[in-house]
DNA sequence: CATGAATGAGCGTTCATTCAT
DNA sequence: GATGAATGAACGCTCATTCAT
């Protein structure tokens, strides 16, 4: 095979969409994209059939990036309370250190096509956050409402919690901590 | 004269505004829009200078409408708990009658080009509702993080409780009240 | 209604479509088609929603054009062969006045996006040249075939006859008897 | 070495060619053609230096092909009519036998990057069916035209009779033989 | 002021051709 | 020579904005 299609620029265009998606927003050029990549304007499409099948791509792989880190080291023998703090503080850190993914990640979740599947796929990739989210849930005064709401809400605090420590990188760690106690009142 | 020409057309313009944002996103070509209120595509720029404009416009109408309805019948006398939970009934409510409003308020808050000055002011228009937070707030275990924060986890609870309230309107009122009482665990 | 859309701007650019189409072919820019015209590369697609869709009317025009000029002034007290002659020699001195009109339609007639509508009307617009040549066909040596073989034909000898009429201008009203008497012959 | 290369690779690409032509049109991509040839996509122009030089070498070899089938078999001896009939017989056979070559000529014909040098070979490739009709032209009531306009004319009707034939299968013979008679008349 | 045609920059995508492997 | 990724000019079409009526 003559000139194989290389991982490398595959994952340069990726980075290159991040960064051009922060600093544009989704109605960025892929023209644009491809310069950032340093690749023509033509060859973006041999890596991704059209500019939403890229962005479906980006985001199903941030978010497997995201669940991913989140997930790292989670001791199955400790306390549920351990577990939480220990993946909330994953989770956390994560969007502190890779600030422009995840504000890409927020951008491209309201994209307007993204695909059922790619929607079911990066659903998929939450699940095992979801399962140590609901062995607490169940317990505590949430245990009436839908996993999803536990979820979501969850999500929304995460969300808010990211927020302050990508603005205010100093006590990102205080923030973080801050957030996990509020999350696990809200679930006791 | 503050505003000269017709305040029905200019309202027509930004009701239909909510309507096609929510169906086809803030890509939404202008003169759809115009369509949509009935007017002529080039009498949409006799309202709003620009595209960004009206969505500026929008976005600080729909959220201050949202705080007015938050803020209806406080009654200073009650208790801040009480209180809290008017403000939350009255605001979860409204999302749940507009949705389309929401929804809208929700794309617009990504919208890329919404000026320094419609975000402060939006700001503004939250403040009674964060009057209100904040005492709660600061005599809970958030009483060291920012005013902000706790603004922002209020925030972004609600609009969790939003989204589950329009999904499943049977459940409403349901939803509604666990979101709240969620919420007093976090700040207490 | 403001600067309505006007006659002669849509005749322009079917105009600037038929010497652009003859230069260039099928393949031309709709942007040299509309500088062509005099207007705005965008402007084209007031007056034509697609490529295809002025290509289609182009058609149709010329079609139509054609056949009205092949059918004018026949004489239906006059023979059968006086009728025919006349036909002809209408048709023939059309295509003579109008070189570039006769082969763009010849390109458009091999447009792979041709209309099922517009070949429908295409072929109505021949009706009345079809009508005279029946005549004359059930009665000759032709009685057995289908009315449409006939009709190709003709068309065929016409199209040949019309080649060397407009690349031998001097001798246009000889081929044309020539052509003319062959068909007569070919009938009978 | 006038033919470097694999001839049967040359071959695989034209008969693709014919095929593609076909069914998508002059404009179908040469990356469709290659990969219906079984070959990559670069590798076309190893054998072709552009997409204009693989049309006209197409044109011309389809063309000698069918003019060659046309010729097959005369026998000088017979009557002039005899040839003619067996010459429009091989002929208008071969495009009822291939119509996908005679579908993709006839789109080739219209070809808008057709070499002067290729339409030269082509008609030099009609030349010993022209030199049959020739004899029968300058016996009868074409004598006084061009030479060329007999062969046009003669060529427009077989297009219309291989029309037929492939269109009506089941009478392609017929339709042949309706079509000489035809022919015949016109030149006697 | 209302209208809607006019404008033209801009975008996503295609594709003939080149060239590194 | 074969491969197929890389290239970038080109195209059809959209749409925010302007302006003649």
């Amino acid at each position: 095979m003559a000139r194989p299609k290389s991982d490398d620029k595959r994952s340069a265009i990726l980075a290159a969409a991040i960064r051009v998606i922060v600093k544009q927003g989704l109605g960025a050029p892929t023209a644009t994209i491809a310069r950032e990549a340093g690749i023509a304007n033509g060859s973006l499409f041999t890596y991704f059939e059209t500019k939403a099948d890229l962005f479906n791509q980006l985001y199903l792989e941030l978010k497997t990036g995201m669940a991913a880190a989140a997930s790292d080291g989670l001791s199955h023998k400790a306390t549920l309370r351990v577990q939480c703090a220990r993946m909330w503080s994953n989770w956390t850190r994560w969007a502190a250190k890779h600030p422009d993914s995840r504000r890409a990640l927020a951008l491209l979740g309201v994209f307007g096509d993204l695909t059922a599947e790619t929607r079911a796929a990066a659903h998929q990739a939450m699940v095992p956050m979801a399962v140590i989210l609901e062995r607490a849930r169940s317990k505590g005064p949430l245990r009436n409402s839908p996993m999803n709401f536990a979820i979501a809400m969850m999500n929304s605090l995460a969300e808010t919690t990211m927020d302050f420590m990508i603005q205010d990188p100093k006590h990102a760690d205080e923030h973080s901590k801050v957030g996990f106690e509020a999350l696990w009142r809200m679930l006791n």
